[in-house]
RNA sequence: GGCCCCGUCGUCUAGCGGCCUAGGACUCUGGCUUCUCAAGCCAGCUACGAGGGUUCGAAUCCCUUCGGGGCUACCA
């Protein structure tokens, strides 16, 4: 029987999670649903310098409002706990002393500047930068003198002789010789780990069978063997790796807080919708193989495979994100619509959340449902029908107030006026029998003047439908103040 | 500089030796529809980075080259 497969998403909160980090954790927990294996979240917040506990919170946040499930980790718990791995400290105190009483790390009492010195000296000498192991074979009275001196060391790792060689799911084979890959250090001089100890640790004794990461630490992987072998784990034991291709920015560097927006954050608070946002980021590096692209979670989770992704990094491109978007808000049911649309609705403050204003919203949702991409529109899209001190916008002033729109709107008041039945279709037949036809006007001259009259813009949901949501008493007013401009 | 990864339309991709005069999606352009804006439908533009091989046959295999990216921390 095979090993249950188990997989985490592990980052490094050091800001909004990015598109990034979200597109690792989509394939991540996609894997893991695929292969029915369990989809482990952990927390690395060994740079106490850079995490914060609001990251860490934020993070937390956007991987459930994703719909990305954990199994195991932060609030959950799980059976190989704790998941932040600064609750993990002492493990991984444990391990570096074994690997310091095995002889397979020491101990380095080299100051930053005097690495540093010896790094220039590398470079200029073109050798390939790395330490050079100074403090590999420290006597004891060397220990004890540093020790003496109140020299904080850190402890570092031996490199053996040799290469590294693993078979990336990805990439294929990939070695790399130790000549390149320097005594690294595990542990810093005030005690604490760092991601290389911490990140090999974790991953062994939570029994992850798979990692799959950002290309970034691809070449760190040599180093991540390099602990398991000092941890004495065995060969077929190791996870097995994949590494996943960058997304970049447009101008087609790695994306970052510089390069557009990337914190999931904002797209949230765009109007955004969570599965669009999963949808677009899953086809960034793989694809379902035939020509569907608008997939489900669950589709997703069907359909992903390792094989399938691509090695090569893929570009962010917002207008297809958006397209996406706009599908997926198509696609909504209108109470899921309602729902969604709300919060933003509130906090433009086009609605306090009354159930009369609720109920027009909810009247007035299908007429937008096709025209706006993101969430963040409805507001703009339905202002209209709540302002309380409505005024023509200024740029659409000079299309009302010309005598050929003073005529339409004075007819169109006459004929309203006397109009019984107050629903959209009797309002259409009663203005194209007067204006189209009796009056002889192109229908996008007559509609265009209405519609600024009434919705106080040149764009706006359609006329009639928009007339009858107003109401007839606000239709005839907003008609004869048009008139009077 | 060194090591490693990557290279099909503007972008995301399909393609794993003949089905490719290279398919789909987004974008863009034109058209249809139309009360605006959208949506929808139709059409069009546009790609195998370059050069060598291997082969009857290459986008697909090999080599070189060029280009892009990552790493080279007491970051992850």
């Amino acid at each position: 029987m095979a090993k249950q497969v188990r997989v985490r998403f592990a980052p490094s909160p050091t800001g909004d999670l990015h598109v990034g980090n979200i597109r690792t954790a989509l394939f991540d927990w996609a894997y893991a649903r695929h292969t029915n294996g369990k989809f482990i979240f952990r927390i690395e917040d060994t740079d106490t310098t850079r995490v914060t506990d609001e990251y860490i919170a934020a993070a937390i946040d956007t991987l459930k409002w994703l719909g990305l499930d954990w199994d195991e980790g932060p609030e959950i718990g799980g059976e190989y706990g704790p998941y932040l791995q600064s609750q993990r400290l002492d493990i991984y105190a444990d391990w570096a002393q074994k690997f310091i009483v095995q002889k397979d790390a020491y101990y380095c009492y080299c100051t930053a500047e005097e690495l540093e010195e010896r790094r220039d000296a590398q470079k200029a000498a073109n050798v390939a930068p790395g330490y050079d192991g100074k403090c590999r074979n420290l006597s004891e009275n060397q220990l004890a003198s540093f020790k003496a001196e109140d020299r904080l060391g850190v402890v570092r790792m031996r490199m053996p002789e040799g290469e590294t060689t693993f078979v990336d799911q990805i990439r294929g084979e990939i070695s790399f010789d130790h000549k390149f890959v320097p005594d690294f250090v595990l542990v810093r001089g005030d005690g604490s780990p760092l991601y290389t100890l911490a990140v090999a640790v974790d991953d062994i004794s939570m029994k992850v069978t798979h990692i799959l990461r950002g290309e970034d630490l691809l070449s760190s992987t040599p180093r991540q063997i390099r602990v398991y072998q000092a941890m004495g784990v065995k060969e077929e034991d190791y996870p097995t790796f994949a590494h996943l291709p960058f997304v970049m920015g447009q101008d087609n560097a790695k994306l970052s807080k510089r390069n557009g927006e990337v914190s999931i954050a904002w797209y949230r608070d765009k109007g955004f919708l969570p599965e669009a946002i999963c949808n677009y980021l899953a086809l960034l590096g793989w694809s379902p193989g035939d020509d569907v692209e608008n997939i489900t979670m669950q589709q997703l989770a069907e359909l992903f495979t390792v094989e399938r992704v691509n090695s090569s990094p893929a570009r962010f491109d917002m207008k297809k994100l958006e397209a996406i978007n706009g599908d997926k808000i198509r696609a909504l049911t209108l109470d899921d619509f309602l729902e969604r649309s709300l919060p933003f609705l509130k906090s433009a403050q086009v609605i306090m959340g009354s159930d009369d204003e609720i109920a027009l919203v909810k009247s007035a949702l299908p007429i937008i449902q096709e025209r706006i991409t993101r969430l963040d529109e409805v507001p703009a899209m339905l202002k209209f029908l709540f302002t309380k001190n409505f005024a023509v916008e200024e740029d659409s002033l000079s299309k009302v107030t010309d005598t050929a729109s003073k005529e339409v709107l004075k007819r169109s008041l006459a004929e309203l006026t006397a109009l019984g039945e107050w629903t959209h279709e009797s309002i259409e037949a009663t203005l194209r029998s007067s204006l189209i036809e009796e009056l002889g006007l192109k229908p996008r001259i007559a509609f265009g003047s209405l519609r600024i009259a009434v919705t106080g813009s040149t764009i706006s949901p359609p006329l009639f439908e928009s007339m009858e949501l107003l109401g007839k008493i606000v239709s005839l007013k907003r008609i004869s103040s048009a008139l009077a401009l």
